[in-house]
DNA sequence: CCCGATATGCCAAACGATTTGCACTTGATG
DNA sequence: CATCAAGTGCAAATCGTTTGGCATATCGGG
């Protein structure tokens, strides 16, 4: 039967139809001289009739620009990406931009830098984490609209970055430990090149300044690890704070396994505020996941606007610090006085 | 200084400079005609130098398609469909192809629709949950490339579809819980119209017919308010059967705040088996999230491939069930016997 | 009723890569 | 030496939209 298949319309068509040229139709949609009222509505009809979508490639052949955005995140199974990219989202649709989100893939971790330099968005968020591709994105960041979500990178000082206010986050968590008595601490810290854990543990011994501290993943795995470690060498801590919620987790396994009461015997932090903390009671500090992602998109927006004006380039940017809190559960408690 | 940004060489400019044709650089690219490896190098060696990416939104434009595809989302933050977005990424990156992600906006809809009818993809993975779009998402399938994941939706025998094997899930629940000597059951349901959760409580009835059944949302909220009305009402159960972790979720909350034990007094399960259910302890049914992703996405090459050849479609297409798995942990027990 | 100002529409040239038909150069083969 | 095949170049058309230059319609004021 119709072996001939449907084919899009094209703005050519639409104009035809609708009697006017390309020209107009094109105004129509773009708004970019005015148009009379009884022909824009006329040639709306059309479209509307015909469900007539421009083709990208196209306009952003032309033009440079697609109105596309990228998120790159390292693993969006773990929730507090997940609510960055919302945030993300929120903010570009607010813009009238679009978003897409890729997860750094292990075998080939640049091909979402290509994305941007092949033109398929206009510009990228980037959710940093593997350490591995910092300077890559350094390099690209001096050609390309780039903004830089989470952490800090060193020698970036010229990429717009927004990071959770880390160092407080410490500072909360060593003041409510050290406020029910506690003074012996078992500090859980992430990977030692990234600076958002280096300030959370930082900002933990400001208040507790005899804290042990062991490094790892931010996985729940690690934490598990980690706790057993301390555990088996038998040294003496009262509490824990772990610098991710998935540590605290694996902490928690750890400790129940040991059959060690939490918080009787051993109160327990996280940090994240994820939808697990909530599940278990942990208490933790709460990172602004969305208000993250909304700012780091906004200032990526800014970043194409100005990129595209050639404007100076001012010389550094000042790293955007976002405020934490404390949300405390049921995984603290007083020191136990045996 | 530099005034003059720093523009992209083209691939013009990439000939020149290697000394040969546009043409012999895009068949290099390309591998559509032979090409001596001696040549070839060179070539490449050219593009490494310069960093030469091509602009797809020209490839794109010329030959209909850009290696691209989409993966929809109702919200990523739901752990679930994050690892369904992880097999995703995982098949088609085996594939070479691109994947970008985009949660359907509460505002535009539609927004992610246009993503495949502008081109700016190939084909889009839907993962199903909102009933409004239902109807949209047929209609685009008769056009483009389309495949629907985790639901099955009503009329759409001609879009190629894979769930997981939900009947058989309520069955392992029920057997479960009826092997452990429970008869009356509270059963917690999706909504009503969504053929994954239907299919659930039929299994689960099956092998406890007895059992009532309340309707709600996934979210923990829902399961926290459901079983609050259940108790409210004095009705008689032993355990409960929820149609998601975070049902479950919400309702062990209300059962802790009620003082009931759990396993003790009241057993009960959920079904997905995200990072909350080994968190919490909670006896659920695994869904293969990943395993799911990876085959929505090889569906979705092959009707990308089959429409392209404008080859006849078969009329129907069978539904791929996926197995599952039942994961008993610490929320599950005997019934008390008074 | 005329004239300039303003609003609106049309034409055609880009944008950058792909692809095709044809011609040409090699080196190998019979 | 004739022939063939593989490798390569050239020029041109194509994809669909945007946009600057130019032509035309419409309107108010004098």
């Amino acid at each position: 039967m119709d072996a001939q298949r449907k084919r899009r319309p094209t703005m050519q068509q639409i104009a035809r139809i609708a009697g006017v040229s390309v020209t107009t139709v094109s105004h129509v949609l773009s708004g970019n001289r005015p148009v009379s009222p009884r022909t824009a509505e006329r040639v709306n009809a059309v479209i509307q009739r015909y469900d007539y979508v421009p083709v990208s490639a196209a306009r952003r052949l032309k033009n440079g620009r697609g109105g596309l955005i990228a998120l790159v995140v390292p693993d969006l199974t773990i929730s507090y990406f997940a609510h960055v990219a919302k945030g993300v989202e929120r903010a570009a649709e607010a813009a009238g931009l679009g978003v897409i989100i890729c997860s750094v893939s292990v075998n080939a971790p640049r091909r979402h830098l290509d994305l941007v330099r092949e033109g398929t968005v206009d510009g990228i968020v980037h959710l940093a984490y593997n350490q591995q591709l910092d300077r890559e994105i350094v390099a690209l960041s001096a050609d390309y609209p780039v903004v830089i979500a989470d952490e800090e990178l060193p020698d970036a000082t010229r990429i717009p970055t927004v990071t959770a206010d880390n160092l407080h986050g410490g500072r909360l968590i060593g003041e409510h430990l050290a406020a029910l008595g506690h003074r012996r601490a078992l500090v859980i810290a992430g990977p030692e090149a990234l600076a958002s854990s280096s300030q959370r543990v930082v900002g933990v011994r400001e208040l507790l300044p005899k804290a042990l501290v062991l490094r790892g993943e931010f996985s729940a795995d690690a934490g598990y690890r980690l706790v057993d470690e301390a555990l088996g060498s038998g040294l003496g801590f009262t509490c824990i704070a772990a610098a991710s919620d998935d540590q605290a987790l694996g902490a928690l396994r750890r400790l129940r396994e040991a059959g060690v009461d939490v918080p009787g015997d051993m109160s327990i932090t996280g940090f994240d505020d994820g939808a697990v903390a909530d599940a278990v009671g942990l208490t933790t500090v709460r990172q602004p996941a969305i208000d993250m992602g909304v700012r780091a998109c906004e200032l990526l927006i800014e970043r194409i606007q100005d990129m595209n004006s050639a404007a100076e380039r001012p010389a550094s940017t000042p790293v955007e610090l976002l405020p934490v809190e404390l949300i405390v559960r049921r995984t603290t408690g007083p020191v136990s006085t045996p």
